[in-house]
DNA sequence: CATGCTTCCTTTTACGTATAAGGACCAAGT
DNA sequence: ACTTGGTCCTTATACGTAAAAGGAAGCATG
């Protein structure tokens, strides 16, 4: 193997922009950082020109190795193939990319070992904060990273002992998702509610759930339990769950789904079965993804206006990167809403 | 504003460590670094120890300004929000990580000018290499890319001149897909056959239309130019270019899209009209993303198999990281299949 | 004419790491 | 007794940058 073709012309530092352009290096960085009073406006214009004959471009890892800042924020996130996600994942990558700042994506699979692994890599100072959608808890490790400076911007049920470390969050209580759904449920009559929950255990589903036992015994619906089913929040395990409910000898005639996703493989396994949406089963899912719109009967779903979540959570941790925030974490609520169309 | 809650404790430095165990700074390097040879067991010992109390994490910056390694690939793709795009990112994520890699991912909206910005990150280095579907031309910038010792792997045409750079091309003519489907509508008799484009000048477009004239040429048919329409890539851009067609005195009785979320608008449209899918107007798509499987009536379309083209465009780059490359640019063409279900 | 103030440089330092180079000590070989 | 060689350290250096500190010249001020 001979290495003449790939000669890989080392990268020019300031040094050598310096050496062509006749000055120190301490005047390039002078001029990069747009220091005006220090340099001399002839001088200025020589650097430029060195620097653009050169090609020179700043050295990431030097650059935040004297200043300690990545000018990258991360973004922890369970699942990209999960159309809700890209979208929150959109929202952070405008706002972030407004301030200057790139985006690095982790992809979790809500698996504990990969969370803890992604903020285990802020530690290492790859990003100067993070927004995430935690599925696990990670107490110490957030406890750790908010202490050694790193921001974070969380986007679930706020921890107390974090927001004195200035961890600010996204409020994400979907309890009341389920709960508009079970209401609308009952105005149509439905009683016989059943309910596909998520992954047990991850605040996407456990706070679904809770919010849908909450509504049913409000509005004096018994609860059954053989009706409740758990997916994946993928449509595989939506159409599983659903299946094994149509199985059972008085099947829910409506159905709360944890997220679209699963909400659409449902109405796959009803219409398998010859059955039809929202006449003989009712369906309601979360999130309003695009998909949500196009399906058929299209899909009644409650919607987290996603992306402006995104922005919302990024927003807050830009400006306490730019050191506009308070030292105790702020949090907000977000607003939840029914979008009622054909499926139930 | 008080700034007692929030005081960063100083993250440990290897110095801090060596301190506290009682040796040198370049012990605690070696240790790290599993420089066995080095270094006595007992030291060794008392080194983790010491790591492990302080909670000492390696700071990356530092670190990748001394090896001018960085560990992170880069991965460079036109839409999270189209499904088609998440999983290829699988892909490249599940690939890169077995590596030890992490992964930045950017989202360039197919925009020419934030590709450019994008690959001017690697010329910062902020990653070692990275994967990219391009949709505008670059080669200026892949060039200086390339001889700046920046390894690329990129999912496209591949472009001579960067081959003998050493730059990895995942070829993708997607003019295959174009012909499967018209042979496909041929073979039911269809002969008015029309076709949604993608945004024009684009790879991802001009290509399948490309194969499209190429195709109906070969099976004799007439290109009918007003039966050739531009979509943006989504659902919305199916719906109305659909619209367009059906508006026609002489609509197409089928149609052909350049990807799958404007198939499934153009269906949405066409049962607007009360007509149905595909007894009136037959479509097929392209990328095979989970909706196909979940609209009504189901999508046909055709894969790319994309996940393991992702991983296969990244299994390139780490080959190449890892030194075991060849100098010269490899290629590697793909499978394209036609996987029938009820649209066509 | 000393003094201070500007203006515009240069020199120097530090960030945290990896590693080359050098040194101290001890056992073994002649 | 002196090299020789191994083992296990320490010291020193470089990576590319930002910025503090210092210095030389020119000019105005008293």
């Amino acid at each position: 193997m001979s290495f003449t073709a790939s000669t890989p012309r080392k990268r020019p530092t300031q040094a050598d922009v310096a050496r062509r352009a006749g000055v120190s290096q301490a005047i390039v960085s002078y001029v990069l950082n747009n220091r005006l009073d220090e340099v001399a406006e002839e001088t200025r214009v020589r650097v430029l020109e060195a620097i653009e004959e050169l090609g020179y471009v700043p050295h990431g890892a030097a650059r935040s190795l004297r200043t300690s800042r990545t000018m990258t924020v991360a973004s922890i996130i369970p699942d990209i193939t999960n159309p809700f996600y890209p979208e929150l994942e959109r929202g952070i990558q405008r706002t972030a990319e407004a301030s200057g700042y790139d985006l690095v994506v982790s992809n979790t699979d809500g698996d504990r070992e990969k969370e803890a692994r992604a903020l285990r890599g802020l530690l290492r100072g790859h990003a100067d904060g993070a927004v995430m959608l935690p599925f696990h808890d990670h107490r110490e490790l957030f406890r750790t990273i908010a202490e050694s400076g790193v921001c974070l911007s969380l986007i679930s049920l706020p921890d107390p002992e974090l927001i004195d470390l200035g961890v600010d969050y996204l409020v994400i209580d979907t309890s009341h998702a389920a709960r508009l759904a079970v209401t609308h449920f009952a105005e149509r009559g439905h009683s016989r509610i059943g309910m596909i929950a998520g992954i047990a255990g991850t605040p996407p589903s456990d706070h679904r759930l809770r919010g849908f036992r909450a509504a049913m015994t409000t509005h004096g619906f018994e609860i059954d339990e053989s009706l409740i089913r758990y997916g994946d929040f993928q449509e595989a395990g939506g159409y599983l769950a659903m299946n094994a409910l149509l199985d059972r000898t008085s099947p829910p005639t409506a159905v709360f789904a944890a997220n679209d996703l699963m909400a659409i493989g449902a109405m796959l396994a009803i219409r398998q079965r010859g059955l039809r949406v929202p006449d003989d089963v009712a369906i309601i899912g979360v999130d309003d993804i695009p998909a949500a719109r196009y399906v058929q009967p299209t899909l009644t779903t409650v919607t987290q206006f996603t992306e402006i979540r995104g922005a919302q959570a990024a927003e807050y941790l830009l400006t306490r990167l730019a050191g506009k925030a308070p030292d105790i974490g702020r949090q907000s609520g977000h607003r939840v809403e029914l979008i009622v169309r054909e499926s139930a």
